[in-house]
DNA sequence: TATATAGTTGACTGATCGTTCTTGAAAAGC
DNA sequence: GCTTTTCAAGAACGATCAGTCAACTATATA
């Protein structure tokens, strides 16, 4: 009972996903999140008690449905939540551990690969070559 | 002429490193720094110009000296650099990229397969099993 | 219709961010 | 011994951080 929620949950955790995996755990803000779902700061902490309980939720969205395997999408919120937040964070750590079991028998190729490839940096040998996007600029913070 | 810096830049440099391959770029503050070094914010701005500029110096440390190779401190860096830094930073990314091709004929596998290590996530099929170290604890920032 | 419950909103908190400035101390060249 | 130059030190800058709170609004139940 009570007033109903104007946005959908799954939506905002989608939202968030999105910019948690371009920016990065610590590269996000609140704000960034509050900007870019439209939704208000305190709904956000009413819905989701905290930026990491956000981004938990965003992970496990990106994440499940491993039909999506090699997806961009779900790799690189893996390489965020195991750089940024997996070596001090045991849950974030096993949720990541049981992804990487199902990528195929080569997670750490797999991994790498996206890694670099999100960083702009083309592979030669075997690998076959990828342009690189152009998000130049330095950016203090 | 004039007075002398009291400290080493290679040694600061050395151990700003140390600092950033744990605690990341965005998640090590001037203050880290400070604290790590022992040296004066107002010193450390003097010698090196800004955050960023001290990490492309710890960066041009830890990766040179190829003859480490596959050194977990050179490629927990690399890691950082190209998560964090390297896709809106050309600099940071070329230099990364310079290293890369360093590295053996898999960099890929090589970086995922520290970036894994590094946390605390063992790998199982032809991989050597790895112990995790237990550095634990959410952190809010 | 009244009451209870839950969501929205905007202002606000103290802490911390990267960076700068001012003042004073040390050392090199004259 | 001066002067000039460089560094050290502390305080301070505005901006931004994650998170909170009280007032208000909408809805579901009774």
């Amino acid at each position: 009972m009570g007033r109903r929620r104007s946005f959908s949950e799954a939506d905002v955790i989608s939202i968030a996903a999105n910019t948690f995996l371009r920016t990065g755990y610590g590269g996000t803000s609140i704000d960034d999140l509050v900007e870019a779902t439209g939704i208000h700061r305190g709904s956000l902490y009413k819905a989701f008690g905290s930026k990491r309980g956000l981004f938990i939720l965003a992970l496990e969205q990106g994440l499940e449905g491993s039909e999506s395997g090699f997806g961009a999408r779900a790799l690189d919120l893996a390489l965020v939540a195991l750089l940024e937040l997996a070596p001090r964070d045991a849950e974030v750590r096993d949720r990541v551990a049981a992804f990487i079991t199902t990528l195929a028998d080569d997670p750490d190729r797999i991994l790498g690969l996206r890694l670099l490839s999100r960083a702009g940096i083309a592979i030669h040998p075997p690998g076959i070559k990828k342009g690189q996007e152009s998000n130049e600029r330095p950016s203090d913070r």
